[in-house]
DNA sequence: GTCTATATCCAGATAGAC
DNA sequence: GTCTATCTGGATATAGAC
């Protein structure tokens, strides 16, 4: 019963998804060298040889990872600046889906925290730098711009757009590493502190 | 020409602080699993076996650098808290020492991202874990207070001082992170980013 | 105190049977 | 595709000369 050719690669592009998924969370919490290749196949519940079937090295499961993280927030960021709202009712839906995400996927946090780190790090494979380096600053275009947007429509505060955008994004960086820190007490602040930065009151 | 105890133990004691400060970029940079007992000897410019007679193993010196930060960071908060100053006064003043800092001490930077991952990392030494556990909410809660104070002054604006706590520390935290991630290029934001999260205008 | 040399261990990657 | 067994390199920590 020879099998389908599409379905194989099916089933192995799966195979991949859920080896990267419990990788995040081992890279996160341990750092690439810490981590064990041994960790990995035990976690997604296969043998250490047979991981090797998937992915040539440990370092190029963490590129990927990286590759996927940035492919995900960089999407999303997009579409949110695409959407038919004004500035202000951009920011208030990223500030509320952010402190809602942060409480409800750990894994977001984990991904942020893999990839803060890996941002800082000189023992990271050169090919996850290289996409670091590409791709970081797109969430602080996209935020920067939404400054720039809300204060010349006069429903945001002066301050300047580059420094707002880093402060909203350092923040959410900053609350994901304190929701791992703290583990299942976290809860999220209220979404305002996030938009203050942004404008002072939120009459609607 | 025997010499006096008393000497050798403070050259002792400087050539270990040597070695701690060292130590700390790397470990920041690369994480300790990743940094070799090598590249801190290296550093510092000694041969590896000689650093085995100042530190009994890697894990010790990444203990002992753990228990100076915060042995630091937690005697500066309460420092500010016990100034005869008001609640906004010692807020701005926080706002601008570590706005300044995070510009001018890249330490201060490697040491904040060092406690940030350490916190969540299940590859520390287990003693590092326990300090940490212990020192943490120092910082948290002082600021608390503070945003207690100043509500009930009627200089702040409302918000849950926790919050508040929270977001200002993990903006802290989020802006070294970023700054040892854009390296010489970084420029600190104005300060009242920082102070806006507790009160809208700054009228002197 | 300082070095060089080395014992020991452990993890990444591979080979080859099923 | 999946496993077990193994090769190999490299890093920690120690030993011992100076």
């Amino acid at each position: 019963m020879a099998r389908n050719p599409i379905q194989n690669k099916r089933m192995r592009d799966e195979r991949r998804q859920a080896i990267l998924s419990c990788a995040v969370r081992l890279f996160a919490t341990r750092g690439l060298a810490a981590t064990k290749v041994a960790d990995i196949a035990a976690a997604v519940g296969m043998s250490q040889g047979l991981l090797y079937h998937y992915f040539r090295s440990k370092e190029e499961i963490f590129v990927e990872i990286v590759r996927q993280a940035f492919e995900r927030m960089n999407t999303a960021a997009r579409d949110l600046e695409r959407l038919p709202l004004t500035p202000r009712q951009k920011v208030e839906q990223a500030a509320t889906t952010l402190m809602r995400t942060l409480e409800e996927h750990e894994n977001f946090s984990w991904i942020s925290v893999l990839i803060s780190t890996a941002s800082i790090s000189d023992a990271v494979p050169a090919e996850a730098r290289a996409i670091i380096r590409r791709e970081r600053d797109v969430p602080y275009r996209v935020v920067a711009r939404l400054a720039r947007a809300g204060q010349r429509d006069g429903s945001f505060d002066d301050g300047r757009p580059d420094d707002l955008a880093l402060v909203f994004w350092t923040t959410v960086k900053g609350l994901a590493l304190h929701r791992l820190a703290l583990g299942p007490t976290y809860k999220s602040p209220d979404p305002r502190v996030l938009t203050r930065i942004f404008f002072s009151e939120t009459p609607t």
